[in-house]
RNA sequence: GGGCGAGUGGUGAAAUUGGUAGACACAAGGGACUUAAAAUCCCUCGGCGCAAGCCAUACCGGUUCGAGUCCGGUCUCGCCCACCA
């Protein structure tokens, strides 16, 4: 035994070990309860990121404690690996995006590896592989079967710069969640999955999981959106014909103040209104090619026009002007609305704005309503009764909508509705480099799916990518293929499936990766749902949500027996770092890696200054943010592990901050992390030259003080791990330390070192599941055994914890004034009496009688005065 | 505009149901060891005060014997959603 700690031979040895022995394989059964660890698979990018480390350091402490604590533990991994930064990255290099994307497996595999994760690599997937895509293609036609799975042409969000069609989800502030360029609205036909058909399970089953945030179903929710109201019709005739205007309400009870029908830009009635009205038309183009930036939309100002259609109000008759106005979404509802000026504040401003009628019909007692200027309370659904509404008047909100509805649904023009905001998911990318849609257009047969017999479409994998468009367009060899049906020469589909496709099921996967003739078998009913999930919040809607969707599909198939896929979610704190920058007087900000700034600190331990190294120039701060490339702040993990090793990286990242909250990097801190594990290996050598020695029947008060405490400690520090509080549990292994140091200096006789003895082996457990390469190679040299995993998990000795005495803290009117020693089993007559006797309770009590006092058992005492 | 969350030393952070605020660290300062440095070890470390003591968990108020924790209000920051009818 080396008395140096040496983390890379250490770390190397008990890798080895581990591999050697298969340490990690899980296997179904055994009578173990089972515990799924998962973490969200990475992308492979290339190499390793600080959020990735951290993320599945948290998997794997969380992984080998179930294991000591008796669990059958499975710890799977995959790579995320269709998706256009391999395009892009092909594009530079000249190299297929397959080759890429396997180099970087690779090399990601060897980092996991070098950081001693507890993984059953032989569950390993990649969803480029066609043995895992295959069976995206066989669901979407089963979806296809099922009517889940639907094309159509649609408006759609067209990323420019990726060439390529993006969902809602996907877009965000106006601009594509990858590229960040302006979206464009385009008219393209696709794929899309009825994600909506599931809305309603989507949103009332976020109650079923109280081991998720509360933020990300409150997330989810919003995002689903739903609204209860009422879709009823304006009746009109044009052209001769009886027609009818669809609209959608929540506030069904204002419509006696229906002024005006504002309609959406992409509205049919808009169309029609404007053949022969160039100046319409002008307008409607000047909508459609307007910004989508949402921050724009709702500064923009309220621009409409009237079409010159007349519609019939449906519960009064009047005549309505339709306006077309650039507030209508079409995308929701029905692209039109009813527009009551007096009660909603879009409206109000469009009516002020053209100068429309504003027709009060919702009174609050004691309010006065005035078309000056916009108030609160005129939207108030919750106090006000209906006015200037014949029938209706004084009813409230939801008799109102009743009774309106019931009036509607009578001469059949309406009834009540209940909307969501969450729209069908469009699946269909114009990319090469992701899952080939299994579909075959033939001229006589219209688009045929690829029978089941043929799958997998294996996508070609020497392709280039060269930034025009989709190269599958150009492989004659995969385009042309002939028709199911009918034989005849027929073209290949040649869009790929969004990525998030890959993503949604891979987790049902790790359970079977092996399976060659089906999607999912038995073994995902043992293993799923997941215990635990662990990812960044970033994916809170878009692959969390649509995991549930496919998750649900997947059951009403009857593939899986499965509700919901995560039963615990844990969504991980972002990585921060320092940035700095400076920016020249003209030209751009350069930032400049904190690794390469100097940062001098004044006596008080404030910053008073950075400088670059390199010139010794002073440098601007330009505070704390994510670790970016943009930024030029992020840190390298293969230099932490090839500096510190794995335990020192893993060990840092659980001590700096609780696992949901964001980490700020700190170079220092690293350094703590290394001198603590230092200490524990001068510990362990020094425990293990003493010899291992059995506790005697009685121990001397100080040894006796120390075994308390350290029982103590690993009391709170179980609690802590329940709670998934691990900086608290790393302070525990701290304290412990500190005490055991305290020991070793208290003597060299069999009952120092039988104290020593038990506590090392309760702070090597304790520490194992964050840095097990130190606590394998210790564990073996001090003789406890020759592998811990096999080791169970330490428990706080209860009798350790009994104390004879127990120290209260005494207060005179809620303030500490000192305390005092008192019999474990002290009566609460004997407690007041020690404490009124007390020197300075009496000084603070300045002779006053007490008026009350508070025990509160085992913690304090309060003399009231 | 709507929703959610958070404000504690120079810094990261603790404080389970209301019960000793700042555990455990980092940084800083002082000291020991050393020819010297690194490493290691010891001490100090919220503010004011010579001290007794007082003040301190963003701010104001409330409940309580007792509030970082509960309630009401204000301010600031972060995240998500957003002309969703």
């Amino acid at each position: 035994m080396q008395q140096k700690y040496n983390p890379q031979t250490i770390e190397r040895d008990a890798q080895q070990f581990w591999q050697t022995r298969d340490s990690f394989r899980a296997v179904e059964g055994g009578g173990k309860p089972k515990y799924y660890c998962l973490s969200m698979f990475p992308y492979p990018s290339g190499k390793l990121h600080m959020g990735h480390v951290r993320n599945y350091t948290i998997g794997d402490v969380l992984t080998r404690y179930h294991r000591m604590k008796g669990f059958n533990v499975l710890q799977p991994m995959g790579w995320d690996a269709f998706g256009l930064p391999a395009e892009n990255a092909a594009m530079a290099n000249g190299v297929p995006p397959a080759q890429w994307t396997w180099d970087n497996i690779a090399y990601m595999r060897k980092q996991l590896k070098s950081l001693g994760f507890a993984i059953d690599w032989s569950r390993e997937l990649a969803t480029c592989s066609p043995d895992y895509y295959r069976w995206n293609q066989w669901l979407f036609l089963r979806l296809l079967e099922k009517g889940i799975a639907y094309k159509k042409t649609q408006v759609v969000n067209w990323d420019p710069v990726d060439q390529t069609v993006l969902a809602n989800e996907q877009v965000i502030d106006g601009k594509g969640w990858r590229t960040g360029a302006t979206v464009e609205k385009r008219e393209i036909p696709g794929y899309y999955l009825a994600i909506t058909k599931y809305a309603n399970e989507l949103l009332s089953a976020l109650d079923t999981l109280p081991g998720w945030p509360e933020r990300v179903k409150a997330m989810q929710a919003n995002w689903i959106g739903k609204s209860y109201g009422v879709r009823f019709a304006f009746p009109y005739t044009l052209d001769g014909k009886a027609e009818k205007l669809w609209v959608f309400t929540t506030r069904a009870d204002t419509i006696m103040g229906v002024t005006f029908v504002a309609v959406a830009a992409e509205h049919p009635l808009a169309a029609r209104a404007a053949q022969g009205n160039a100046k319409l038309a002008g307008f409607i183009d000047e909508c459609k090619r307007g910004s989508v930036m949402e921050a724009d939309l709702a500064t923009m100002e309220k621009k409409g026009m009237p079409t010159g259609i007349f519609v019939e109000h449906p519960l009064s008759g009047e005549k309505i002007e339709v306006w077309v106005g650039n507030y209508v979404l079409m995308s929701y509802g029905e692209g039109a609305v009813m527009a009551v000026p007096a009660h909603d504040e879009r409206d109000f401003h469009f009516a002020r704005q053209y100068q429309l009628p504003i027709k009060q019909v919702i009174d609050i007692e004691g309010q006065a309503f005035s078309t000056n200027g916009w108030q609160e309370w005129y939207a108030d659904k919750e106090r006000g009764v209906c006015k200037n509404s014949n029938k209706y008047n004084g009813l409230k909100h939801s008799a109102a909508v009743d009774a309106i509805a019931a009036d509607l649904a009578a001469k059949g023009l309406g009834e009540k509705q209940v909307l969501y905001r969450l729209r069908d998911w469009g699946v269909s990318r114009q990319r090469y480099w992701g899952c080939p849609i299994p579909i075959i257009h033939c001229a006589s047969c219209g688009d045929v799916p690829v029978p089941d017999k043929d799958l997998p479409v294996v996508l070609p994998e020497d392709c280039v990518p060269d930034g025009s468009g989709n190269p599958l367009n150009k492989r004659a060899d995969f385009v042309n293929c002939s028709c199911p049906k009918c034989g005849q020469p027929a073209k290949r589909e040649t869009d790929t499936m969004d990525t998030f496709v890959d993503s949604s099921w891979y987790y049902l996967r790790y359970a079977c990766a092996d399976s060659k003739t089906a999607m999912v078998d038995e073994r995902v009913n043992y293993w799923l749902p997941a215990d635990q999930y662990i990812g960044g919040i970033e994916h809170a809607i878009l692959h969390l949500l649509y995991s549930r969707f496919w998750s649900k599909a997947m059951r009403d198939l009857g593939l899986v027996k499965l509700d919901e896929p995560f039963k615990n979610l844990l969504t991980q704190g972002m990585v921060l770092n320092e940035i700095f920058f400076r920016k020249p007087a003209a030209g751009r900000i350069t930032y400049y890696n904190p690794a390469d700034v100097d940062v001098s600190v004044d006596a008080q331990g404030n910053r008073s200054g950075a400088v670059l190294r390199a010139d010794g120039q002073p440098v601007e701060s330009g505070g704390i943010g994510t670790m970016s490339k943009s930024k030029n702040n992020g840190v390298d993990p293969q230099a932490l592990i090839e500096t510190y090793g794995a335990d020192i990286a893993r060990f840092y990242m659980m001590f700096t901050a609780p696992p949901e909250q964001t980490l700020e990097w700190s170079d220092a801190s690293v350094e703590g992390a290394a001198r603590f594990l230092r200490r524990v290996w001068s510990l362990g050598f020094e425990a293990a030259q003493r010899g291992k020695v059995a506790l005697p029947a009685t121990l001397p008060a100080t040894l006796a003080a120390a075994r308390r405490e350290l029982h103590a400690v690993l009391k709170q520090a179980n609690y802590d791990l329940g709670r998934h509080q691990f900086n608290t549990v790393a302070s525990a292994a701290m304290k412990m330390l500190n005490t055991l140091e305290g020991v070793l200096k208290g003597g060299n006789d069999d009952a120092v070192n039988a104290v020593l003895h038990e506590g090392t082996s309760m702070l090597l457990r304790l520490l194992s599941p964050i840095t097990p390469h130190i606590g394998h190679q210790l564990w073996i040299d001090l003789g406890y055994g020759s592998d811990m995993l096999d080791a169970p998990w330490p428990e706080p000795d209860a009798a350790a914890l009994i104390e004879s005495e127990t120290e209260l803290v005494v207060q005179v009117n809620g303030k500490k004034r000192g305390d005092i020693r008192v019999a474990r089993d002290a009566g609460k007559a004997a407690i007041e009496a020690a404490v009124l006797a007390h020197p300075e309770v009496q000084k603070f009590m300045a002779g006053q009688p007490a008026k009350k006092v508070v025990i509160v058992p085992g913690r304090l005492v309060n003399v009231v005065v």
